[in-house]
RNA sequence: GGAGGGGUUCCCGAGUGGCCAAAGGGAUCAGACUGUAAAUCUGCCGGCUCUGCCUUCGAAGGUUCGAAUCCUUCCCCCUCCA
């Protein structure tokens, strides 16, 4: 058993905030298992990498024995989130959160003990509440602290609607705490004032508060904003090996140092090191990113996959070389710009004459530079941009 | 309930009767340069049977040779007053 002060720091690393650490300490001390609660919002059903940084901390815990509660949002996810929001959310049919829920789910036990790891539906206790107790909840707190909310005044100022439903998510997600008596409850620093509602219920409710730990939000692919699947800009821990890897691959260098410090498993003086290697011993920056991509794809592909993806990698973007499988498919004889919109390497035909008119079409390496280009019989690899591919045979 | 402002192409945002597939910015995409990095430069940026044609400016009607722009009704958002 790990000595407190050893969990302590354990816990702490690349934790944004702890709040309030001693109270953390306290409970640590207690020698008790602690309730350690994770919200997920089912609206969507990949996990990608920005969530994986709190399921590593969630597993740091359950190391340490204590006991993880994933609460599915199946009640608040009719609300939607509005954190980080600068709109109302679209509502969701029932069966698509239920199904959402399962896959989260599925895909969460790639890193979280599975035997370890109580999964609760808040719908079990939010639905009891009713109106009478929705009305009851939704006293605890007034329109001004709401509006301190930073999203909620955004949006006010800046003349954007905020429905009064989105009102009601804090306090649901405070109810939850209550609910399931947790002892501490993460969250990406987006969620500090859901987090803190917990904590305030809890005392209404005359119990020990949680603890609240926030650990920083992982940057997107566009390195600007945080990763979420409605920016598009996101890693998903199913996406296929080759695709993780090279989104890793197109990252920034700075965000590169971000995503070592959040995602890998390698010790804080490992990850010093390298980025000692590359400022000052003129390693290129490219290969720590191939490092960190392979750790991550080995992760959650498995090591086999990893070597293959960084392998397939070098060989078509370093060595130029084809990607291995390319797509096969069989067409007539037909105009170039309704072959390559046939193919699925272009969307609409009008896309696949501006990439001609572009320079961005190949045939067997050559430059199509002209939409008459005459398409003959036989087979041929079509290339649009860098990494669209596909062989196509001309019946 | 009253008064006023507003809904434009992925996003922001110009546009008040023809020169509008609609300025400008952002994002995406492509080309150059590279480490498929960033930055930068260039181009593209509704669709099609593509020197032309078709559909788009909250929705539906109407006026007009011609409407994103004018009129009518409806839907939605915001602000102030009550």
């Amino acid at each position: 058993m790990a000595s407190v002060e050893e969990a302590l720091r354990e816990i702490a690393r690349g934790a944004e905030e702890i709040i309030p650490i001693d109270e953390l300490r306290k409970k640590l001390s207690s020698g008790r298992q602690l309730i350690i609660k994770l919200g997920m919002d089912p609206t969507a059903p990949d996990i990608h990498l920005g969530h994986t940084v709190i399921l590593n901390k969630l597993r740091t815990f359950q190391k340490l024995g204590h006991k993880i509660v994933l609460v599915i949002g199946d009640f608040t996810a009719a609300i939607g989130d509005p954190s980080g929001k600068n709109a109302t959310r679209p509502e969701l049919p029932r069966e698509k959160i239920l199904e959402n829920a399962q896959t989260y789910a599925d895909q969460a036990f790639k890193i979280l003990d599975r035997d370890l790891t109580e999964i609760r539906y808040n719908s079990e206790w939010c639905e009891k509440l009713g109106a009478a107790g929705t009305i009851k909840l939704a006293s605890k707190l007034t329109v001004a602290r709401m509006l301190e909310r930073d999203d909620f005044s955004k949006r006010y100022t800046s003349n954007q609607p905020i429905a009064i439903h989105e009102f009601l998510y804090p306090l649901f997600q405070g109810y939850d705490s209550v609910a399931l008596k947790a002892d501490v409850e993460l969250g990406g620093t987006d969620q500090k004032f859901n987090l803190l509602m917990g904590r305030e219920l809890q005392k209404d409710a005359g119990m020990e508060p949680q603890c609240v730990l926030m650990m920083p939000l992982l940057v997107g692919l566009d390195g600007v904003v945080k990763m979420s699947k409605s920016k598009h800009n996101y890693i998903g821990v199913t996406d296929e090996p080759r695709d993780m890897f090279g989104k890793i691959m197109s990252i920034s260098d700075d965000l590169m140092w971000s995503y070592y410090d959040l995602l890998s498993f390698k010790t804080v003086d490992e990850i010093a090191k390298i980025k000692y290697e590359c400022l000052n011993q003129g390693k290129n920056p490219r290969d720590a990113k191939i490092e960190l991509g392979r750790e991550i794809v080995e992760r959650y592909h498995g090591k086999e996959a990893a070597d293959a993806a960084v392998n397939g990698f070098l060989s078509q973007f370093a060595k130029g070389a084809l990607p291995e499988d390319i797509a096969e498919i069989t067409l007539s004889a037909q105009p170039v710009a309704n072959l390559l919109k046939e193919a699925g390497l272009c969307a609409t035909t009008s896309e696949a004459l501006r990439m001609i008119k572009q320079n961005a079409v190949k045939c067997d390496g050559n430059v199509i530079t002209s939409k008459d280009y005459k398409v003959e019989a036989g087979t041929c690899v079509w290339q649009v941009g860098k990494r669209r591919f596909a062989k196509i045979t001309i019946a």
